[in-house]
DNA sequence: CATCTATCTTGTCACTGTCTAGATTTTCCT
DNA sequence: AGGAAAATCTAGACAGTGACAAGATAGATG
């Protein structure tokens, strides 16, 4: 094979933007982004990661080498996902008041904010079975999640979840809220009922908190 | 081209059974208990028009007569989901007690009946993007499911929901609740804080009704 | 019975994910 | 420094996919 092109390319400007160059440096990380941008711009069924690798101005072949394969890929791309909900929770939180009740409703809304902002990554973490649950980069990252709202349960029913049965229902119930919001939001099914997309933020916010407070009300 | 071998087969049987004739008989029926089957054992993404076709004994090329695409075949079996929905919830109602309270549970509890008996159908219905919302048989079933939940809610709150934000903003949010349950249920997420495979038909209920029951209480 | 229409098969195309062989670059060791 | 070894990337091939077109077959219609 002849790579005379590329290789007189990379002669006469050897220090030029990485994607002229045979090695690109930062390849793993590229794909990750070309993979959230295809994602979001394409939607998870119709993901192709031959359209990943060209947008990062590499051959088909190449994320190989990076991720074994698109599971491989795409099981990575969900961690990070699940990293950055928490981070989205934790936004909402440090906006929020300082009592146990309103840093968990501040919780779900920062869980919706994400879903609202990442739609596709969001079905990619939750309703994909293509990423690899049993890789630990991704199983810490969601039981990080998760961990997250245990004890945020916990600080608001005063006990210790995984030995009191009523707050591990609470844990449950919260988050079955939240998340089936998140979902039917997402999926364009609030329109109907709550005319959801013509609502200001304030609106969306009140509205959202008091369908998730119901659940902690003792 | 040599059709020979189909001929003859159909010559010598010709009212044999339908697979073995050129012409299937209701190969459309055929087609969409194999889809659904197909989607039952491999799930959705894996899902292959091909593979429904052979398992419907047909060529590759036959489903297209029927449902003009992959997408058309997949429109035909969500709005046949929705209208199995509506069904569980119905049967699980005709169990419950008469008051309005129980009988929304009971709709919760049907509902949730069916995502756990049909996982890849519930997700083709709710979180794919392959079906085309647009078509009628869809779209009218899947609103005549919302308007089952809108009429059980009417029935709790004794006001017409479309008129009264309060009414409007309890189905969303018991909807909500009985939708992440149930996709959270399905995608094994309950299992860490409910132990939910190791609970006994009674224990589920009693848990779920309890769970959904929250949204309900004035 | 002849024609017409619906149904089904077959072959083809572009595209996909994965694998392999080989080219290029970087790293590391002496 | 230099040369071997490892890492990275390209390109080609293969089987499988959905869609389309052309043609064969069966049933319906007159």
């Amino acid at each position: 094979m002849n790579y005379g092109k590329h290789m007189t390319a990379s002669k006469t400007a050897s220090r030029r933007a990485s994607k002229d160059r045979y090695h690109h440096g930062d390849l793993k990380m590229a794909l990750l982004r070309a993979a959230e941008a295809e994602l979001a711009e394409n939607g998870i069924e119709s993901f192709s990661l031959r359209a990943v690798a060209k947008r990062a101005g590499v051959s088909h072949g190449a994320p190989a080498h990076h991720f074994k394969d698109a599971k491989g890929l795409l099981t990575a791309l969900a961690a990070s996902g699940f990293r950055r909900l928490v981070e989205a929770q934790e936004i909402r939180q440090a906006e929020a008041g300082g009592d146990a009740h309103a840093q968990q409703i501040a919780a779900g809304l920062g869980y919706i904010d994400f879903a609202l902002e990442n739609p596709a990554l969001f079905r990619l973490m939750f309703t994909s079975e293509k990423p690899d649950r049993t890789v630990p980069d991704l199983g810490d990252a969601s039981i990080a999640a998760y961990e997250k709202l245990q004890s945020g349960v916990r600080s608001v029913v005063g006990e210790n979840p995984p030995d009191d049965p009523g707050a591990m229902k609470l844990i449950m119930a919260s988050w079955a809220t939240a998340h089936g919001l998140a979902d039917l939001i997402v999926s364009g099914r609030a329109e109907r009922p709550l005319n959801f997309s013509n609502l200001s933020k304030k609106e969306r916010d009140a509205l959202l908190s008091e369908m998730m407070g119901r659940q902690l009300l003792s």
